[in-house]
DNA sequence: AATTATTTGTCCGTATGTATG
DNA sequence: CCATACATACGGACAAATAAT
């Protein structure tokens, strides 16, 4: 954390996707929240700019600044992804963000298929082929299957993807720890386990997008993606 | 534009995403932009965290507030959105963000057949009589037609696919004129036209969602949103 | 319809923090 | 280690908008 605005807007950013702070509640005012917090109106007003910019609050000359509801909430903004997965409360969350996977990595995997160019040919290769070096080494197989999906990413020459995809995949990182406890209990965890099973799920992957087979590659990844889906259903027990 | 750092924020903004100012420059400083603009540095300040939570820009003491590159824009925040989209340069993004809809609004549709309570069945069947009743008149269609795909997208009980998609059609509406002008001279808008044609693939979507068949469901969405592409990639010759 | 009170918005003089040369 | 150049932080004053009276 850099400096005191960062700082408040972390605070309060928080407080207001914790729920500490509702949707319509009016935060303090600026002279107030200067005075209780030791710093400047300065830092209380940039800080409140930034989370109006995250969609979190709204502020109104002479009615103040108000909290916004979850509709108006900036999701891609990696403070918020962040802030959220780390809420306990939000457990379904994580499967709903599975499900925006479901949409969008396939798609690129499709995108990956068809665009590649051989640049981006020999760096799935060569991801790949870490993998495969990997399976039996927790450490190394999490680095290398970051880096193979991170291949596939880039080949799909799509920026918006790319970008959003690369958001949730930073803030599932970030929030990883808890998930992990979360899931320790069952025998299969949502992140993959350097297994001859889960290698095999890949290769099938890297073989579609090699042979450029657009909906191959799109139907292996939905499969790779839906399994982790599964097993956040079983462990959190959301259904219908 | 409410406030001068709002308007700050938009006038720099733009210029950074029409690259202006191209990622690697630096802004100017603070006390010179703020001589430079008439306005107080307090205004510039803001208006610099704000662009900065946009991802456009990064500040760092010593050595001024540098533009950052394209991959660490935040391109679900509306106004970069818009801002993106009304620049001419950027028309294969329209391309890119048609590939986006392929991913997330066939997977809203898929979860609508799945989890439509019985309320959003009927708001969706009221939508879908609306659309029928507006076949022949553009305004109402356009009009209809928004409502009913928001009455499906509601349906996903996904607010993270609902608020992405959400924001992506309203860019798209806000710089809509733009785009309108550049299809006018090809036979099919990218944008339905109230046709006996267009209301039949809504149909089809409608039967899906009626009948809970979500891969059906998934399939007809797919087939509609890929029309566009074909159309948008005829009318920007975009390729590969 | 006019006035007032309250809160954000704006300005600016000054001081501190931080990385660079 | 000092000087420089920039962002960051402080706080008193006033302007503007708008909810409440």
């Amino acid at each position: 954390m850099k400096n005191r605005s960062e700082q408040l807007v972390h605070d309060l950013g928080k407080k207001i996707v914790t729920s500490e702070f509702a949707p319509g509640d009016l935060l303090p005012k600026v002279e107030d929240a200067s005075e209780m917090l030791k710093v400047s109106r300065t830092v209380v007003r940039e800080a409140l700019r930034v989370l109006s910019t995250m969609g979190l609050v709204r502020s109104n000359q002479r009615a103040g600044t108000v909290v916004l509801p979850r509709s108006d909430w900036q999701w891609w903004n990696l403070d918020v992804l962040t802030w959220v997965l780390e809420d306990d409360k939000n457990s379904d969350f994580l499967v709903h963000l599975t499900e925006v996977r479901l949409g969008l990595e396939p798609t690129a995997a499709a995108l990956a298929a068809k665009r590649a160019s051989d640049h981006d040919m020999s760096k799935i290769k060569h991801a790949f082929e870490r993998l495969e070096q990997s399976i039996g080494d927790e450490k190394a197989w999490a680095s290398a299957d970051y880096d193979f999906h991170e291949s596939i990413l880039q080949a799909s020459h799509n920026d918006l993807i790319i970008n959003t995809v690369k958001t949730l995949r930073k803030a599932l990182v970030n929030s990883r720890e808890k998930t992990l406890e979360a899931s320790k209990n069952f025998p299969e965890s949502p992140y993959d386990s350097p297994t001859q099973e889960v290698f095999k799920r890949h290769r099938v992957i890297y073989d579609a997008i090699i042979a450029r087979d657009e909906e191959l590659a799109r139907q292996k990844m939905t499969d790779l993606i839906l399994r982790v889906k599964r097993i956040l259903e079983k462990i959190y027990g959301f259904q219908d």
